[in-house]
Order: C-alpha cells, then structure tokens, then sequence
DNA sequence: GATCGACCTTACCCTGAGGTCAAGGTTGTG
DNA sequence: CACAACCTTGACCTCAGGGTAAGGTCGATC
C-alpha cells in the first residue's frame, strides 16, 4: 500500500507502457481495462504513476487472447471475475464460446446474404439503364433485391 | 418558401412521422439524414414542422435501400450528391459496390478464421484441465490458436 | 374554450473499444 | 540545465441511430 518511487521498484514492477508493450496492448488499453475493472487498480508511485506486476500482465495477456476470440470486455470480465471468485470459470467459458460460434454462424449467413444482394446488383448495373424502369437515383441499387441484414 | 400551416397542404406534404413510415424508416433516422445532407433540407411550417413531398419519399427510399446494402450514409450522400450535380452516379455506384463486395470477402474470411479459432477451443475444454499446463485464468482461451481478427 | 392523445421540435447522453489531442507533471540522461 | 521520452487526467471522435426530457402543436372530443 506504500507508496513508491520508479527507481526502487523498477526491477519488479512495471509503467503502464512497459506493461502494455509486454503484452502487446497499447497503454491506453491497460488503462481502460483497469477502469473497467478487468485489471485490479494498479499501486501507484508516489507521483502518481501505475505500476503492474508480472500477474497483472499475465491477466493482460489473458485479455488480449480472449479479445483475439472476438470476446466483449464485459463477457471477459464476468469470466475474470469468476475466477477470482474461486471458480473455474471454464464452464461459463465454454457457454460463452459457444454463444459466439452461433453468433458467427449468423453473421456468417448475413453476409452471405448480403453479398449476394450486392453482386446482384452489381450484376445488374451491366444491363441497368435499357430497361424502362424509372429511376429516383441509380436504378442498380433501387432494384436490387431488398434483404435487410441485421448486423 | 413561404411557410404554410398543415392543414392546407396536407394533400401534397407530409411531416416527418409520416414520411418516415412511409419510407419504412424511424422519424429520428429522417431527421438524421436531413442533417446530414443526404436529404435537401425539407421545408417547415409556421410552427417549425418539417414538410416533406413525395420527391423526398423516393429518396428516403434509396436510401434506406442502399442502407440494406450497407452502404455507409457518407456514401450514400456522395452517390446523391452526384446525382444532383447531374451527374450519373451509376459509375460511382459499381465502384462502391465492387469495394464493398471486397470488403464482405475480407469479413468472411476473418469470420472464418475466427470461427475456426473458437471452435478449436471449444474442442480443447474437454481435454483441458488434464494437460499439465498451468494456465493464469483459463485453459480453454489461453491455449487457443492466436488470429487477430481485424474488424 | 378546455382538455386529451398523438404528434412535432431541439438538445443531450448512450452504445464498443479504444484513438487522438491537449495541457501539464516526472524521469532519466547528456 | 535542458531535453526527450515517459506518465497523468480529461475531453472529444468514431457510426447510425435509440432513448429520454422538456416543451410546443394538431385535430378531435367534451
């Protein structure tokens, strides 16, 4: 709870930048997910700064792999607080996986959907412009197949 | 420019709540849109109600048909403004289409990636916790392959 | 003419995950 | 001392609206 200065702490702790660059965040990151309560607060020097431990980056590692897998910092935090709590937060873990397995299925099939729409009305923009059909603006995106997607 | 009240341009104007839902839109988005000049500024009455006409109705159809193409509302603005330089956007359209198109190609790509990702891990939680890797949280995420998504 | 519900107005804060910039303090080195 | 490279907080930006507040207006009914 003391106090420190930089210089006789440097061999264990770490600055908001060298934490970050040791676990591949940007320092704004670090501070972020600290404020959002991914991280316990840092310790602080007596100047103010934040110092984290090898723990703390090893927690930043942790994070930054889970947001690889596309998962919110909320979800990430729910999974960081149930581990603190003394559980195996696998359980949640595999839920939460699968959630976002279905979630990409979904949006997998959206933009399928989507691409279709759109390479249609691509398609038509060759043949657009001999027909009859009146324009407002550009007929090749008034007649493309309206298929609304839900991102 | 004279403003008028509503009641003696009911048959030929619209406020905004009925423009919108007969563009099947929200009346903010119709506002929104106003504000971001993607619609000429609309008319008012006496009392500051917005007055819409039917011109007006077919561009908030392109529009929202573009947004079904996820067009963003800065594109969507550039193929009307076009248009109203006299121009035909149709060209423009093609070239946004094929951009968007390639876009839709990197997403399903990424998707993919990441759907292979979770699902790895997904498969990795019935045999962890037997492996002796000691993980900080958790096993399942720690242990997954590493593909940064970009979004 | 009062009242009511449905409509309209502007303005502000919220989303997710940070990026960018400003203004200023700290550290370590030449 | 000076300087660069770090750190601090804070405020504002993204994108396309959604939600809410506070208040004005419309048409219909009493």
């Amino acid at each position: 709870m003391t106090p420190r200065s930089l210089g006789e702490t440097s061999a264990r702790l770490l600055t908001v930048g060298r934490a970050a660059a040791l676990s591949g965040l940007s320092p704004k990151a670090v501070r972020l997910y600290e404020r959002k309560g991914l991280l316990p607060e840092a310790e602080r020097t007596e100047s103010g700064y934040r110092l984290f431990t090898a723990d703390d980056v090893a927690v930043l590692h942790f994070i930054r792999q889970a947001r690889t897998l596309d998962l919110t910092l909320e979800e990430i935090k729910d999974v960081l607080d149930l581990q603190r709590g003394g559980e195996q937060p696998c359980a949640r873990v595999t839920g939460l996986l699968d959630a976002h397995i279905a979630g990409i299925d979904r949006k997998l099939a959206d933009l399928r959907r989507l691409r279709r729409s759109l390479l249609a009305a691509r398609r038509a923009a060759g043949t657009a412009r001999r027909g009859g059909h009146d324009a407002v603006v550009c007929q090749i995106i008034e007649h493309a197949p309206a298929e609304p997607v839900r991102a």
